[in-house]
DNA sequence: TATTCCAACAGACTATAGTCCATAGAGATT
DNA sequence: AATCTCTATGGACTATAGTCTGTTGGAATA
């Protein structure tokens, strides 16, 4: 039973990273709370559609890259 | 700007109706409420990423399924 | 006609997503 | 040591996701 909350939090951090922005600067781009991003990338938080969308926006990725699992 | 509500939805009841399924079935397995099946459908709801994932699972689909766009 | 099945929809309610403020800690730099 | 940058985390609050009950309507089918 995969956790995914933890996929989705590992993916927007990873996607972050790449992107070469701060967890303050991903949080005020997508509006949405800084410390909500805190919890969506460690895997605490269940995040709706929307607010994965203003996400992904504000990465340049489609939402679907959240939703990416390792191989198998 | 792309409404994703609509998206989601449409791919929602494409793939349910693919898999035979009522919504009523739909909403027993995937263990949300039966109203809210039809909201999502309509594009008039937000789910969670945890809702989305029991429904892709009960579809047998991936989540990702749910957010495929139409090409261009 | 009437009954059965499926979906749309409204309203009142409960659970939780998402905000806001404050604190703390690690690592880098002065 | 002191300050700066970034992230983690807690708690109290507000907005909205998600439930439950009930009504309505259309399309079969008897």
């Amino acid at each position: 039973m995969t956790d995914w909350r933890l996929i989705v939090g590992k993916n927007v951090r990873s996607l972050r990273l790449s992107a070469n922005m701060t967890q303050e600067k991903l949080a005020y781009e997508a509006e949405i709370d800084l410390t909500y991003v805190s919890g969506i990338e460690r895997g605490k938080r269940n995040p709706s559609l929307l607010v994965m969308a203003r996400m992904a926006d504000a990465l340049g990725v489609h939402p679907k890259d959240f939703l990416e699992t390792p191989n198998e």
